[in-house]
DNA sequence: GCCGATTTGTCCGTATGTATC
DNA sequence: CGATACATACGGACAAATCGG
């Protein structure tokens, strides 16, 4: 639980944009008047701003100021920000989640049923940092077809997924197969002056519901 | 074209990575070190970094130093930078690509032929900033079924993305369709001290090629 | 078109905190 | 414990873009 400044600033201006204290298109206070209300210095306000501008919720504009252009996400959609668990994203939709162990080695089954997460992270103290994910349409397989209604869908969205921990091992290896009918997925990239690519920060997904 | 200092050393160390200078899973020099290899401050050299972290190509452990976790992707993907047109993602990756135009509305046929997006900003001064993306699977529709051989799928993967320009203003709206065989999608996620979510930067995926 | 005020962008030096070894 | 490493924060400087007079 970060305490630090720039981390409370960005929570606190992400929320005023949220709430709309900020309209859409809206330009927030300059800098020099954040450093005002938050008494702080303008590197700090300005590594919160990073923030939000790397979620697509400002976009900020030299000479001229910083405009808020969030624009909230469909609410029917089931989101999970980057690195959660199932059971973690189940719990802050508000859905309920049932996971069915199909096939096991290594893990105890109790722990599947529960959040393998949490259990890396609270039992063995593991601290999750980095996790780089793919994401293909592939032919639904057999399993799949036991045991998830397709609705004439041939297809199925697959996220595989490496996860890191602070001492950069690769400890987890995961893919998971979506329903097309409750997928989805949103980024956010910012074009460099470069004139190329790069950007994206806020991911979204919208997830089967058991 | 950035002359930053911060965005030479952010290609330096990235070039550096990509080449297997620094291997796999080795620490990079000490912040202190790259201060004096680059002659610069802290700040500028920890801005490199943190860019570098974003898009899952290194990892810097409190204490102990910065670690390289970049591995190569499949390099039969056809790879797409953040915010970049069909054409020049084409042109990156050396593949033949050709546009049909199917519909039309408001531009000339032979400017979508070409590139909308090189028409936007070169002919137009255009300056594109921001880009949200939303990713699903759909069902094939009678259009998809006529001009491309879908090899028994009944889905397509299909980007819709709108895109702002530097006065904060949506510009453009675009849907693209993908033949699940040549589509793929990878981010990189970080997760925040605060316990949850966050991050992802890189973001390339595998296309159709016609 | 110029000039000055405002605003964001880049960079520096320094200080202090915290984690690792 | 001390040395090393990254994390956070401050204050100052100058550049670049914008806007109004």
């Amino acid at each position: 639980m970060p305490k630090a400044i720039y981390d409370m600033i960005y929570r606190d201006l992400k929320e005023k944009i949220e709430t709309e204290q900020y309209a859409y298109q809206e330009l927030l206070p300059s800098e020099h008047n954040l450093i005002s209300l938050y008494g702080c210095s303008r590197n700090t306000v300005r590594r919160a701003l990073a923030e939000l501008a790397s979620e697509g919720y400002i976009q900020s504009m030299q000479g001229k100021g910083v405009r808020n252009i969030y624009q909230p996400v469909d609410q029917n959609a089931y989101t999970v920000g980057g690195i959660e668990s199932f059971k973690e994203a189940s719990r802050r939709n508000r859905r309920m989640s049932v996971t069915r162990v199909l096939q096991f080695t290594e893990l105890t089954p109790q722990i599947a049923e529960g959040s393998v997460y949490e259990y890396l992270e609270e039992e063995l103290g593991m601290n999750i940092v980095t996790s780089k994910r793919t994401l293909t349409v592939e032919h639904v397989t057999q399993v799949d077809e036991k045991y998830i209604d397709l609705k004439g869908y041939n297809c199925m969205a697959v996220i595989t997924s490496q996860t890191f921990n602070d001492e950069g091992v690769q400890f987890e290896y995961t893919q998971s197969r979506h329903h097309p009918d409750y997928f989805q997925f949103q980024d956010v990239a910012v074009r460099k002056k470069s004139g190329a690519m790069e950007g994206s920060l806020k991911t979204e997904l919208r997830l089967a519901g058991a």
